[in-house]
DNA sequence: AAGGCAGACAACCGCGTCTGG
DNA sequence: GCCAGACGCGGTTGTCTGCCT
């Protein structure tokens, strides 16, 4: 029963690596690059199981990695990111350049978690303590936006089937195989929220409000499928690097924001780039954005703004 | 000085997802 | 479309280190 072990555990190290393990995983992945981690421990000459290369390749050998303290944007960024994505850290990561989902993921639980708590936030979902114990089932920043179903749009799961925030709503056209998000430009005007208990006091809606009015700006969009001009998945890599590309778009410079939704209609140009979905900047929000198709598949994007 | 304790972080494990045959 | 193998993610555990008593 059960899943058979990775790699033959009789024969492998466990525990803290050696200074030599190091070295020689350094070199094979210098000679021959990443990738075939289960193949790599004996070619590389380490008793070490494949995955155990991999983490130790990914989280502490990388070249890239910054190492030292986060700093004060950092850490202001990852709790943005959380707020938003939840518990996923690879994703967080991806927006960190020099920094690992482990590392973030250590981070947040050792001093993020404490600092928020300090501020009297409940570090799952990003309210007041006071609140949490109601609304926490409700609405879970990592439920919020599951982007593990990524690959498949009539999957993707969006909890509450609003995106709550005071600008869209995630609807469903009748005649569209997918979800799309809206531009409400109602609620534009005062921020205004629906909460599945609808029993709210005022004092509730003022909290609610005010959290999803927050400013944010995380230059990030979300897609429910790549778009298509994207390398395909057979064809490109599969490091985590390229899965954020595909999943989320190259959001790394002059706030190239990018929705990657397939839309089947012209009804579609009301959807609207997640990126402003998301971090959008008050009346900023989406009034650049241009619109674009490309085999059915229609592409926000906002032009460099200080190139 | 020694033991206990908590914090920090590296590493492991199990499971879900992806991919190629 | 199905299946097995590989990969990647997130939760958890283990170990080390520094501080306190």
């Amino acid at each position: 029963m059960g899943r058979a072990p990775c790699c033959e555990k009789a024969h492998t190290n466990k525990g803290a690596w050696t200074k030599e393990e190091d070295q020689r995983l350094i070199d094979h992945i210098r000679q021959h690059g990443e990738g075939c981690w289960r193949s790599l421990p004996k070619a590389a000459g380490l008793l070490r199981c494949g995955k155990s290369c991999r983490l130790r390749w990914i989280n502490y050998l990388r070249p890239d990695l910054k190492r030292g303290n986060f700093t004060q944007e950092e850490d202001e960024l990852i709790i943005k990111l959380h707020s938003l994505l939840g518990n996923k850290w690879s994703l967080i990561a991806g927006r960190l350049p020099g920094r690992t989902d482990n590392e973030i993921k250590n981070y947040w639980n050792t001093h993020i978690k404490r600092k928020l708590i300090s501020r009297g936030l409940d570090p799952q979902t990003h309210r007041p303590l006071n609140q949490t114990t109601t609304a926490a089932a409700a609405a879970t920043p990592a439920s919020r936006l599951d982007l593990r179903n990524r690959s498949s749009p009539s999957s993707a799961v969006f909890d509450h089937k609003t995106i709550k925030n005071n600008k869209f709503e995630l609807l469903k056209h009748p005649k569209m195989e997918h979800e799309y998000y809206n531009y409400n430009i109602e609620s534009e005007a005062n921020c205004s929220t629906t909460t599945g208990s609808g029993t709210t006091t005022d004092e509730d809606q003022k909290q609610q409000n005010k959290y999803k009015c927050s400013d944010l700006n995380l230059d990030l969009s979300i897609g429910l499928e790549p778009f298509q001009s994207e390398p395909t998945r057979a064809s490109s890599g599969n490091s985590a690097e390229s899965r954020l590309q595909r999943i989320i778009g190259p959001c790394n410079s002059n706030n190239n924001h990018q929705f990657f939704g397939k839309v089947q209609s012209a009804a579609a140009a009301q959807a609207v780039c997640v990126c402003c979905q998301v971090g959008f900047q008050s009346s900023e929000a989406c009034s650049n954005c241009q619109f674009t198709s490309n085999n059915g598949f229609y592409r926000f994007h906002r032009p460099a703004l200080n190139p």
